[in-house]
DNA sequence: TGCTCAGGGCCAACC
DNA sequence: GGTTGGCCCTGAGCA
């Protein structure tokens, strides 16, 4: 496997022991530069929206939250909806379900583990690093933003450029995604402070047993992360997912459209027309039409960072034997990747327009296709011939895949690199991509949709867009053969529901996701 | 050695 | 009678 990153990268840990957490010198010194900054923005809680009193438990909550969560653990309660598990979760509303309060505490970060057992008062307990760490990055971003404000365009340009050295915006606070949980879905606190993260590549140590299962070989340091030198996998003959750079096309979707598999902004084997170039005779509103959906497009590396992230702030809350295998790895990617999506139609301009209700709906009907159309993106986009391209930025081989998968699992990897293979024939442009996803969305024929009219009408429109587009400087029937693919990615989606759905009858997911969540909402 | 701040306990208010 | 949430106490870590 190509692994041309490790060697330009210096090994490093991609964890701190909460231990001996290492001061970042270029944080602190920030930090001494900002004394004025020293008063925090005041936050809410990201349980229920309440002031936060301090950092509780993992995170900054409200001193309800701390309380209610300190209850919960110490009396080892066990709460029940009476509901789906959706309800809102507010100032006003928050004693209301004690269940999907506790789920709530739990899904932004909350660590069961920080109650002590012994229940020994005062002291410091071992996330203080963490804390200290956190406030020195949000210091930090606070101190960037005030100095470099007018400048900020092309800061981000240039920190852009090196996507693979790791998301440089140390900001994963609350703030940033989205459940679709009830009044989750209305609050974006999924990312909680306080992970670093790493430029270091991510081997994943992995061994896909013939039936059903990715275990993890032994390694020194279990684990999904190691501290590992380049090369110590390849030479131990075990797997690893290389890490490639993003191009930087993917990175400024407005600036530069391209986006075809191996194309550089410079050499586009089939360059996109610019929206504001597009000659627009027939009078259309297509060219304005595209650059808005493409604008709520999701910056791939704030996704990265975020995933990435969200991972080893999972490994980091897990003890050296209690390490997530490779299948639940996948999963807590697939789960990450899921609430990119839901935050970005809920960013989207025409998504905004229809009723919380309906928005619901249509998301918990075709949050499975949007999963399928933004693997294919990706893949389309950035893996090279024979690997799949992870939302981590590591590739793994297909024919490994296949080779040691069971059924199921191969099947479903076939089917998606034939679509691959058909959509990187069809030189899919991110607009076209953007559209695909939107007539996914916005689909009419979803039961309970309030709103049918508006959606088919929106749905009309993004429709008429796309056909607009291609028929502009593509061929002629490049608009048939996108929307035949349509039935394809939906045909595979399904299968992947019935397959997460399978292994998490038997216990193989992890719990209190929004996949879970998804899997149940459809299956009830 | 004093300060900081996060976890634990207490208890009035509330349901 | 159980739960909630604000307030205060405690004590390890740090300057």
């Amino acid at each position: 496997m190509d692994l041309p990153d490790y060697h330009q990268l210096q090994p490093q840990p991609l964890f701190h022991h909460p231990g001996n957490y290492p001061e970042d010198p270029l944080l602190l010194e920030e930090s001494s530069k900002c004394q004025e900054l020293k008063a925090e923005p005041e936050e809410s809680c990201p349980i229920c929206g309440d002031k936060v009193s301090g950092y509780h438990y993992g995170l900054l909550t409200c001193e309800s939250c701390k309380g209610f969560f300190k209850r919960s653990v110490q009396n080892n309660k066990r709460y029940t909806c009476a509901g789906q598990q959706t309800c809102p979760m507010d100032l006003s509303q928050r004693k209301r379900c004690p269940s999907c309060r506790f789920q709530k505490c739990l899904a932004v970060g909350m660590k069961r583990e920080a109650i002590r057992a012994d229940r020994m008062r005062g002291g410091r307990n071992t996330f203080g690093p963490l804390y200290r760490r956190d406030r020195q990055m949000k210091q930090r971003k606070v101190c960037h933003q005030t100095n470099t404000a007018p400048y900020r365009i092309q800061m981000e340009t240039t920190q852009k450029q090196h996507r693979p050295s790791a998301p440089n915006d140390p900001h994963l606070s609350h703030h940033t995604s989205a459940s679709l949980s009830s009044d989750t879905f209305h609050q974006s606190h999924m990312y909680p402070s306080g992970m670093e993260q790493s430029s270091a590549p991510m081997p994943i140590d992995c061994e896909m047993n013939a039936d059903r299962e990715l275990t993890p070989l032994s390694l020194p340091y279990p684990g999904l992360y190691h501290c590992i030198y380049p090369g110590y996998l390849q030479e131990k003959g075990e797997i690893t997912f290389s890490y490639s750079p993003a191009p930087a096309n993917y990175l400024h979707p407005t600036l530069n459209d391209s986006f075809t598999p191996t194309s550089t902004p410079t050499q586009s084997p089939c360059p996109t027309p610019n929206p504001t170039q597009t000659h627009n005779t027939s009078g259309t509103l297509t060219p304005n039409f595209l650059s808005q959906l493409l604008e709520g497009e999701p910056d791939e590396s704030q996704l990265c960072s975020k995933v990435l992230a969200s991972l080893q702030r999972e490994q980091a809350n897990r003890g050296k034997h209690d390490r997530l295998n490779t299948f639940s790895i996948m999963c807590k990617m697939a789960d990450q990747t899921l609430f990119g999506l839901v935050e970005w139609a809920r960013n989207s301009a025409l998504f905004k327009e229809l009723k919380v209700d309906d928005q619901m709906v249509l998301l918990q009907s075709c949050w499975s296709e949007l999963l399928v159309l933004d693997h294919l993106c990706r893949q389309v986009t950035f893996s090279k011939e024979g690997c799949i391209y992870l939302v981590t930025g590591q590739q793994i081989d297909v024919s490994t895949i296949i080779s040691q998968a069971g059924p199921t699992l191969s099947s479903l990897v076939s089917r998606t690199q034939d679509l691959v293979y058909k959509l990187k024939s069809l030189k899919l442009e991110r607009q076209e991509f953007v559209c695909l996803k939107h007539l996914v969305l916005f689909n009419p024929d979803v039961k309970s949709v309030q709103s049918r009219r508006q959606v088919e009408q929106t749905q009309e429109r993004v429709n008429r867009a796309l056909m607009e587009h291609t028929q502009q400087s593509h061929p002629r029937h490049k608009f048939g053969q996108l929307l035949l693919r349509l039935p394809e990615v939906r045909s595979i989606s399904l299968q992947v529901e019935e397959y997460l759905y399978q292994r998490h009858l038997l216990g193989d997911l992890p719990c209190n996701t929004l996949l879970t969540e998804m899997l149940h909402t459809k299956h009830n």
